[in-house]
DNA sequence: CTTGACCTTCCAGTGGATGGAATCTCTATC
DNA sequence: GATAGAGATTCCATCCACTGGAAGGTCAAG
């Protein structure tokens, strides 16, 4: 099968099936004219891999996977502890977004979205920091950030 | 200010602010040195990316909010256009990972995890498809991905 | 004078492809 | 046999937003 044959038939793009091959994830013969000749069992892994990488799985974990696939004496648990960590990653990414986007839905609901220049969202964005370790107030005064600072510093040369 | 005390100050690294200048985000004046030197109004474009940044908008979409930040005759409705694609992307990014994470963790949870190569989560990376639509079985016989036709290309040459 | 912190530039690499150019090869048709 | 067009090949560049590291200049303290 040719790599256009084998693209619509696993549902990879033909630059990604070559760059597939190109970092050792299949490993295609050749034909006498240079073409890529795939086997069934090239086939069979590149659905796979393209199977995991729908699935979000890194082409470091689709690796592993693809070698515990080939490996009849695997263990289950390798291949669930590689299906968890990534699992794990996902859902603290969906914790992260959640936030990013409670926060931004806050914004965007309390802007009026007029032709005026006042925002919540630009008031949010310009404000010093977000103090998520308030510091003393007499700290304050020792601060690269303040003006005092600012000025000693740019006037240091 | 040099870059050490910025970079300090606005919590970014050094290295991200002299890539902001790089593609024009921001634009230090230079010292006789050659350092940069970094005033007021730098700082605060800088803290304001670093800002919109962990908010996860886009350099391009920075680059935009930058502007209608230093534009005093901003309309609050451009901001919040902004603001309101990039928490839309958020959210269909989210429902994209709940999608991912709830077969994940079926599939997680069906695995034995134990020493045996049997596999809930094997078997799904190495079904043949995703069947989102069936296609009626007669077609099957035309596949490209069939037995018949792997040999036969397999044998063209 | 030396040390070490800080600054500079430039180049390369990350992940996972994707776009495009220039160049074969095959097949079909005239 | 000529030619057109599809499909294959390679290689290089590009995307995003940095990050790492090398090689070297600058500055303040001891």
């Amino acid at each position: 099968m040719n790599i256009g044959d084998v693209s619509e038939c696993c549902g990879l793009p033909a630059k990604t099936i070559r760059y597939y091959e190109d970092i050792g994830l299949v490993q295609p013969a050749r034909r006498e004219n240079g073409y890529r000749e795939f086997a069934r069992r090239d086939l069979h892994k590149l659905a796979f891999l393209g199977r995991a990488r729908s699935l979000g799985f890194s082409i470091k974990e689709c690796r592993s996977l693809l070698s515990l696939y080939e490996d009849r004496k695997r263990s289950s648990s390798d291949v669930k502890a590689i299906a968890r960590t990534h699992l794990d990653r996902i859902d603290r990414k969906i914790e992260e977004l959640q936030a990013l986007s409670a926060t931004l839905r806050d914004l965007v609901e309390r802007c009026q979205g007029d032709d005026r220049p006042e925002c919540p969202i630009m008031d949010d964005l310009a404000r010093p920091a977000p103090n998520e370790h308030p510091a003393p107030l007499m700290s304050r005064a020792s601060s690269k950030c303040d003006n005092a600072s600012l000025e000693n510093r740019s006037a240091r040369m």
